[in-house]
DNA sequence: GTTTGCCTTCACACTGATGTGAAGGTTTCA
DNA sequence: TGAAACCTTCACATCAGTGTGAAGGCAAAC
């Protein structure tokens, strides 16, 4: 599909889907004019990043843990795992577990709340 | 104590203690000589501001979230909660557990490549 | 063949969170 | 009394993500 019904289908300006590419998240192919063309997984991969950046994470920590969230395969070497990125990627993911904790206890919070004040 | 020690003991500039006063976040005491003087919950509730900033939240969501949020006693009568507030109280915690899934997906392959890979 | 609706790149503006530093007042201590 | 270490306000800069629009190419439809 092209920009535009990648666009509607998932709510993000054309605008941005440019910018998500200049940053290495999107990677779409090119027809011969020059339109970018993005296949169905696109949808989901957009959807995704938003939801990422969010929920706090930038681009540039998107696009090096973008990867291996999805490894079905290609990545399962091990050779593609150097320590220093296996430290990075650890990193990240307590980090994420540390924004989860905050969230999930003032949500509560805010649960309890309406729940007592409803009755 | 004064912005100094809390910077201090939270690891936030005190620039930042400014802003977040200016943003209605942070309501602390003034010396007689215009210092600001924070009592000991200041630190938590630093920390909380600082770990929902970092998890997506705006200052002006916070703000209006924040005074529910240790809600032990005083907003506890119903009166304090016109049904407008109970719906934008009850839409930011679905956002917010949104974020919680996304985060937690994410992570969850993230780790689950890790272990893979790792053997 | 011109209009219409896509698409392209490029540029400039805005906003929120943050960094940096100037200019000056207060307290403490040598 | 003067230096050091606090504090104040104010202003200007930066950075990432986003909005908006200009100038122009391509393609389908009338």
């Amino acid at each position: 599909m092209r920009i535009g019904e990648l666009s509607r289908r998932t709510g993000v300006p054309a605008r941005m889907l440019r910018y998500y590419e200049e940053q290495g998240l999107l990677e779409p192919e090119r027809a011969g004019n020059g339109y970018r063309l993005y296949g169905g997984a696109a949808v989901y991969r957009v959807q995704q990043i938003r939801g990422l950046l969010d929920s706090g994470l930038t681009t540039e920590i998107i696009r090096r843990i973008l990867p291996f969230l999805d490894a079905g395969d290609i990545h399962l070497r091990p050779q593609c795992l150097t320590p220093e990125l296996a430290e990075l990627l650890q990193a990240e993911a307590d980090r994420i577990t540390a924004r989860i904790d905050c969230l999930a206890r003032n949500r509560d919070a805010l649960l309890r709340y309406l729940s007592t004040v409803r009755g």
